[in-house]
DNA sequence: AATCGTTCCTGATAGC
DNA sequence: TGCTATCAGGAACGAT
């Protein structure tokens, strides 16, 4: 499942093949664009073929293409979206859903398996509400302790469901809150308003650090994640505690629980991480 | 206003 | 073998 670290990678990797900026676009392809698609599908082959992207950049866990008549297309991959590049305009398999062909022969392909995913394309100053609505990024400047502390008062949620609103800080999905949790010794059950200074100060130093780590490690392939390059992630074989109940802890030897919290799972060590 | 529960969606897997 | 049930979870949405 993609998170700010493995939509990091792709954006990444799409500014530096050297093919999809500046690269017209001749043709577009679309597999059931009636299940993801946001905009009608007869309105986006004339606004996007002719067209370039100009720029690609990360908005929490959304891609945002600016095009070069300031048109935007973004893109969220949810649960099981893929991004890929290809050299040619060969369909990857039956999960994608929409080709961009480019004029050099080579193509963007989106491609998503259970169609959760979500596109949409933006007049110039047409605003994404979702978007406008992210909190902050938590791997920026923007990132500190005074506004997390701010954000952790703005709420008395457990802690776990603090991390994953992408209101208070964009871009935390389900693997990297156990993640943090762990390596800042907090329970997920933890309320967010009663934690100490001390506990504060750890996550502002840890939350940017492990999602840095994800980043330089190519993020978290747990099924479906593939960089842009079609390849998996690293990072899963550097978790701690995510997907691993019933497993020793790696700090003390505890056995790693799973709870269900807000329907989705979490997990922890109930040594290292008291309430 | 903030929070909570439900829904979407399909491949993988378990159980009979 | 083939069938059904369950699970995975990001975000929109309706309800509280």
């Amino acid at each position: 499942m993609p998170e700010l670290p493995e939509v990091e990678v792709i954006v990444r990797q799409l500014i530096e093949n050297g093919h999809v900026l500046e690269n017209q676009i001749v043709k577009l392809t679309f597999f059931r664009p009636q299940r993801w698609l946001d905009v009608e599908m007869g309105a986006v082959t004339p606004r996007l073929v002719g067209r370039r992207f100009s720029s690609v950049s990360r908005r929490g866990k959304y891609i945002i293409f600016t095009l070069d008549d300031s048109q935007k297309l973004v893109i969220h991959l949810r649960m099981t979206g893929k991004l890929l590049w290809l050299p040619n305009f060969e369909q990857v398999n039956s999960h994608t859903r929409e080709i961009f062909h480019f004029q050099d022969g080579s193509s963007l392909q989106f491609n998503d398996s259970r169609t959760l995913g979500r596109l949409y394309l933006l007049e110039p100053n047409q605003a994404l509400d979702a978007l406008e609505k992210l909190g902050v990024e938590p791997v920026s400047p923007d990132f500190s302790e005074k506004i997390l502390r701010e954000q952790l008062a703005s709420c008395n949620r457990e802690m776990k469901d603090f991390l994953m609103d992408q209101k208070k800080i964009a871009g935390i999905g389900n693997i990297y809150a156990s993640e943090i949790l762990f390596r800042c010794s907090i329970h997920p059950k933890q309320r967010s308003g009663s934690l100490t200074g001390k506990e504060i100060k750890k996550l502002t130093r840890e939350i940017p650090a492990i999602l840095e780590l994800a980043i330089q490690n190519k993020g978290t392939t747990i099924f479906d994640y593939r960089t842009a390059e079609n390849k998996t992630g690293e990072f899963q074989n550097m978790l701690k505690v995510y997907g691993k109940a019933g497993e020793p802890c790696p700090n003390c030897g505890a056995e790693i629980q799973r709870i269900i919290q807000q329907q989705r799972s979490s997990f922890f060590c109930p040594a290292c991480q008291k309430m």
